[in-house]
RNA sequence: GGAGAGGUGGCCGAGUGGUCGAAGGCGCACGCCUGGAAAGUGUGUAGGCGGGUAACCGUCUCAAGGGUUCGAAUCCCUUUCUCUCCGCCA
């Protein structure tokens, strides 16, 4: 959420810099006169009420003196401004909300330097700060070649008797689906190998959080008020609480509303955390296998910083999320997405796009965005600095990565002629050593 | 879910209608004292909004939101959270 006051100082700033953007309801003029009239109201309210603090203190005064005729007097001075605070409190409360909900709308302006498009094909392919295709070529694993026909994940899940959209869809409807055994550990296995690698070499901390959440969180988050169709909601007491969409909801409130030392930050947490989201403007889009569905587990990182460091961090976490796709061996671009493909409260987002041999193409598998102190003013999350000063924080979250993707990347990348899938070296540890799974054994 | 007790500044804690943004203590910061430290001592120590180049001024905030009143931390209502006991429960 912007703030007014940068509106008011920066009108052309504001409007040329959200010309890209889509959906931008409110113009700087617009908002600034809003703000104006709330500004004018509070004058009024500010003066009436001094006016009656001053004269009520002289009440006091009198009646302790017991000179009656002057509190009489004095009553009959501040008699019509009750009514105008009452009025003028109103009117404030109004034009406060107003103004919220105009800006609460206005997506996030784009940090200079991020393409200017419409829609993904304005999208530009990044190596890294000073890198080239040659020198990521070097640290990404290559595309797998094979001898075969490369099958799509769901193929040779289905092969394997372990991978059951029909009895998903009798159990909860379509967009769901059912892993047994060794593909289901396989799933949990790439779970944990995410999860311990951003806590033992990434330095975040593991987190266990609500799976259901306040409408509160949501708006910090910028999920409310304009992404309510994309998210599941159940209702509690005369209320309701949403199932988290990602963790990075309920990771990055846990700063909302506080103050931290500077001292303190960054602030890195990961979680693994399963994820809804109702797909609800996607009909039939990617309807066939798992790529995209009601439910499925994410690794989530979140960092909380200063304003001089967030895009630092920005390209550490894409960095941390890269890992996970090396270790893994499966090969990958990254995007930096253009004005137009931009999510609604990121300043500049990276996606990671996995190779998928059985689709022929690249998929996303992971997007790391950083959002300035846009997050951080609609929870009122602050860090008091060095100097002493109280600002707003940086946040910064990114996919570390997607649990039901990376699946899906290894069951396409390590598939093999007979059926069966190669176990890559990071997650035999968590497979009881094993190096591969299904096909004939 | 039922019954009761509570939520005051970074922390503890006083304060039941008037000069209270709030005593006192702790903590913290700076200074004095000291060879240095401890002890002692002095000063300072929230945030939001509006106005002002600034110093500063005004206003709001004692869980949150409403209300009563000329005036609310203090009285009333609603919500929320915490604690104790009971019930239920992975």
């Amino acid at each position: 959420m912007f703030d007014i006051k940068w509106i008011r100082d920066n009108p052309t700033a504001f409007d040329a810099a959200l010309a890209n953007r889509k959906n931008v309801p409110f113009s700087a003029a617009q908002l600034i006169g809003i703000d104006e009239q709330r500004r004018a109201t509070i004058q009024r309210l500010n003066d009436a009420q001094e006016k009656r603090n001053a004269t009520s203190k002289l009440i006091g005064q009198a009646k302790a003196q017991k000179d009656e005729t002057r509190v009489a007097a004095l009553m009959a001075e501040v008699a019509g401004l009750k009514d105008i605070i009452q009025s003028g409190e109103a009117e404030q409360r109004e034009l406060d909300t107003k103004l919220r909900d105009a800006l609460s709308v206005i997506p996030n302006m784009p940090l200079d330097g991020v393409p200017i498009g419409d829609d993904e094909t304005g999208n530009i392919e990044y190596f890294g700060r000073n890198g080239t295709a040659e020198t990521a070529a070097t640290i990404r694993a290559p595309r797998p070649v094979f001898a075969f026909a490369p099958k799509e994940h769901y193929e040779t899940g289905e092969a394997m008797g372990q991978m059951d959209f029909e009895i998903a869809a009798k159990i909860s409807g379509s967009r769901f689906v059912v892993l047994k055994s060794d593909l289901a550990r396989l799933e949990r296995a790439i779970g944990q190998f995410m999860l311990d690698l951003h806590v033992d070499e990434h330095g975040y901390t593991e987190v266990q959080p609500p799976l259901l959440v306040k409408d509160d969180a949501l708006f910090g988050t910028n999920q409310l008020p304009k992404f309510e169709d994309d998210l599941f909601f159940v209702p509690h007491g005369d209320g309701r609480l949403a199932l988290i969409p990602t963790a990075e909801v309920p990771m990055t409130n846990l700063v909302r509303e506080t103050i931290v030392a500077e001292d303190e930050l960054p602030l890195r947490f990961t979680a693994l955390t399963p994820c809804f989201r109702s797909e609800a403007g996607s009909a039939g889009r990617d309807t066939r296998g798992m790529l995209r569905q009601h439910q499925f587990n994410k690794v989530e990182m979140v960092a909380i910083t200063t304003p001089e460091t967030s895009t630092d961090e920005h390209e550490k976490m894409l960095g941390d999320a890269e890992d996970v796709l090396q270790k893994l061996g499966i090969h990958y671009r990254v995007m930096t997405l253009c004005t137009g493909d931009m999510g609604f409260g990121a300043q500049k987002t990276y996606d990671i796009e996995a190779w998928l041999p059985g689709q022929d193409t690249y998929r996303e598998i992971s997007s790391v965005s950083v959002c300035g102190d846009f997050q951080a003013r609609r929870m009122d999350a602050r860090f008091k600095g060095k100097d002493g000063k109280v600002r707003h924080v940086h946040t910064l979250n990114g996919s570390g990565v997607a649990v039901g993707r990376a699946l899906i990347a290894v069951m396409e990348n390590y598939q093999q002629e007979d059926g069966s899938i190669a176990i890559p070296a990071v997650l035999q540890p968590y497979m009881r050593g094993r190096t591969s799974i299904g096909g004939r054994s």
